[in-house]
DNA sequence: CCGATTTCAGGCGGACTGAAATGT
DNA sequence: CACATTTCAGTCAGCCTGAAATCG
């Protein structure tokens, strides 16, 4: 996984300590370097459990969106779309599920221009193999409670609206991370 | 930067909810979705930022962290240390910075078998410069107030503890996330 | 000789750009 | 024709492994 320090210190905090010195107090910059650091501890984590199926978690996450489907297919942009990932990094993806036999494509039925990813029954399962396990690490986030998780989605969501990810539906208090006053 | 979909629903707020009709309510999967995301915005934002002097945020953190010392020299592998970063991505991080200018490597007068890597005068003004352009877009966190991203740091610094990125001190509440107790 | 530090060669998965191929 | 969808070629930064070189 390549971590597992163990240093006597925070670096984060030190680097924030240093920073406030020189620069002034900046809780933005002590919290970004933690967000890099979750995310790197987060993504080897789950990378490492996915190892025995061959997946990543990038990967995981495609097959995922398949056994959503109710056809167990999906045009190649749509999973783009919900993955927020670029065209050619699906088309990557994708190969090399195929590869892996857990997905095949098809042409799409009704747009010749389209392709569709088919999960296969392969795929099917490794799923729910790969999901087991990572449901048995808490995908690494067993150091919290469900109320503290609400917190850290709750908090992120605010962050991805913010970069205009996606338009919040006006009457979903929760979108906005206080209370909405109509 | 590759973003602002503006899609009309949170595509993760959906997955989520096609993940709990499979296999049960789990805010574990929500909140480390949020988290990949987030981190992914940010990175795109704060490299952006820092394009126009041909930065990265990782570098830029390398820059930044020789300027903490006294006499702007480092051995690589503190820096390494000190960044958690794998010790031949700090070879190839100052490779770059010295290829341009803004550091330069100097044998360890103190131990023939390491290297020092000093800051140049052009490096401490492009760190000032990036630094205020970081400073003015409030590392893409200016959704949150001072609370918040204190909170968010609290939190993932018992996520970095979890992973034993550092022993705590034990004297220091702040690490725990909970009062300490005796 | 053992161990620490750094470098080098090389591979890998992911993200991107630009251009092409194909079909609506 | 313009436009949408996917693919291909190629680049790039980042992260890793394994081996070498250098020195304590």
């Amino acid at each position: 996984m390549g971590n597992a320090l163990n240093l006597p210190f925070d670096p984060i905090e030190r680097a924030h300590e240093s920073w406030s010195d020189r620069w002034g107090h900046s809780p933005a910059m002590a919290a970004v370097t933690s967000i890099m650091r979750a995310q790197q501890l987060l993504i080897g984590q789950l990378d490492a459990t996915l190892k025995p199926y061959d997946l990543t978690f990038a990967r995981y996450e495609a097959l995922v969106l398949l056994t959503f489907s109710s056809s167990g297919t999906l045009p190649l942009g749509k999973i783009g779309e919900r993955l927020m990932v670029h065209p050619t990094s699906v088309t990557n993806t994708i190969d090399r599920l195929e590869k892996q036999g857990l997905v095949r494509r098809l042409r799409n039925p009704r747009d010749g221009r389209g392709v569709l990813a088919e999960i296969t029954e392969d795929g099917r399962e490794v799923v729910e193999d790969a999901t087991r396990d990572l449901l048995a690490i808490d995908f690494g986030l067993d150091c919290y409670s469900d109320a503290e998780l609400g917190e850290i989605h709750s908090l992120f969501r605010r962050l991805r609206v913010s970069f205009g990810d996606f338009v919040p539906d006006p009457d979903d208090e929760s979108s906005s991370g206080a209370p909405a006053r109509d």
